[in-house]
Order: C-alpha cells, then structure tokens, then sequence
DNA sequence: TTGACATGCAAGTCGTCACTTGCCTATCAT
DNA sequence: ATGATAGGCAAGTGACGACTTGCATGTCAA
C-alpha cells in the first residue's frame, strides 16, 4: 500500500499516468511516441516498460494482451485512500 | 508542485507526518524519541531534522521558531490537489 | 518460412539520495 | 562563566533505482 508512493515518485511514471488519463489503452509503442512528443521524454522502449511493470505492481496499471499487442489501462482505485490518511485523520 | 511525490516516497518522511497528524506542532527530539518509540524508526537526529528541511521546502510542514525549540507543524494543504491530477481529470 | 513488428529478459553503469559522523552555534539555568 | 540542552552545517559513505545496451521470444503478413 505505501508503494504506490514509490511508485508515483519517479517523474516518468507520472507522465505515464497523464498520458493514459488522456488516452486510455494505449499499447507500449504508443506510450513511447506520445511521451517523447508531447512530455518531452526522451527514454528507451525498455525505460519505459520497466515503468509500467513498477505500475502494474503497484496496481495503478492494468495489462490485457491481444496477440502481439499488449493494452494498458490506469487504475486509479489505488490513488483514493492515499492522501486520505493525513487529510481527514478522524483520531481521538 | 510535483516534488511534493518525492518528499513522499520515502518512508521516514511519511512516518514523520504520521507523526504530526497524531500529535502536531513537536519538536525535533520529540519526533526523534517518538519515531523511534511508536515507528521502530532508529534514525539519527541529523537525518530526521534533514527529513525536516525537505517536508518544509515543498510546503508540506510549517515551522515556528521560539527560544531554542523549533516547533513543526503540518500542513496538509499541498496535498488536496495531487491525486485529483488523476481522478477527476476533466479534459477534452 | 522468412522478415518485420511488438514485447520480454538480463546484466551493467551511473547518479542521486538517505543516512552517518564530526564539529559548530545558540539559548537557558545555575 | 559554565555546563547542559536544542538545533544547524558540511562532507563523506553506501545502496537503491533509473536508464541503457544486447540479445531472445513471440506474433503477424507476404
């Protein structure tokens, strides 16, 4: 649970999840050319599939395989009780 | 705006906001001893006053100096639109 | 089946960051 | 003034992680 702040630490990762917030699916060459484009990231394929393993592992990220294409979708169901635990600390 | 993630990702900085919430306004020996006490924390001094310096600079911790104590204080509202980058994403 | 395309695996490099060690400054009590 | 307490500065070490390079696997079209 407290690796999901691991996980949004690394700027990259971030520009990852903008981009699948903006376009959802998207597949590991499409992630690629979008990033280098629009986030000015200039990072190997293998860059940035090591990142989104680190995502799928946290659970920000799900993966559906369609032969030789593989779909990644964010999931932001992770990111709902994080802040939480300093906002609204309902303690004694 | 977004190094607030990194002063996130390490564990003792989100220990020292635990902290804070339980009992805010400590100074840094009271964080010390009851980092060590109720976190299993065994930190030096100078690493939890340098965890400190980098809550302070992205605004997530507030300071009052009186005499020679240093009362910390936190302050969650950095925090309010972070998550929301994600999940409320009102684009095109 | 051959080649192009999309992805995966593994080892290596390099920089950053968390943490420590050592010493210094400042405030208060006696 | 002196000692004790609370905190600060600065340099050094060590480890983890981001990123790369090189090769291998699997899928599809011709």
């Amino acid at each position: 649970m407290s690796d999901i702040f691991e996980a949004l630490s690394a700027p990259a990762r971030r520009a990852i999840l903008d981009e699948l917030t903006d376009r959802d699916g998207q597949t590991l060459f499409e992630l690629c050319t979008r990033l280098t484009m629009k986030h000015n990231l200039a990072l190997t394929r293998q860059a940035i599939s090591q990142h989104l393993d680190v995502l799928e592992a946290v659970g920000l990220i799900r993966t559906s395989r369609e032969g030789r294409y593989k779909y990644h979708f964010i999931d932001t169901k992770p990111l709902h009780q994080i802040v939480s635990r300093w906002i609204d600390s309902p303690k004694k």
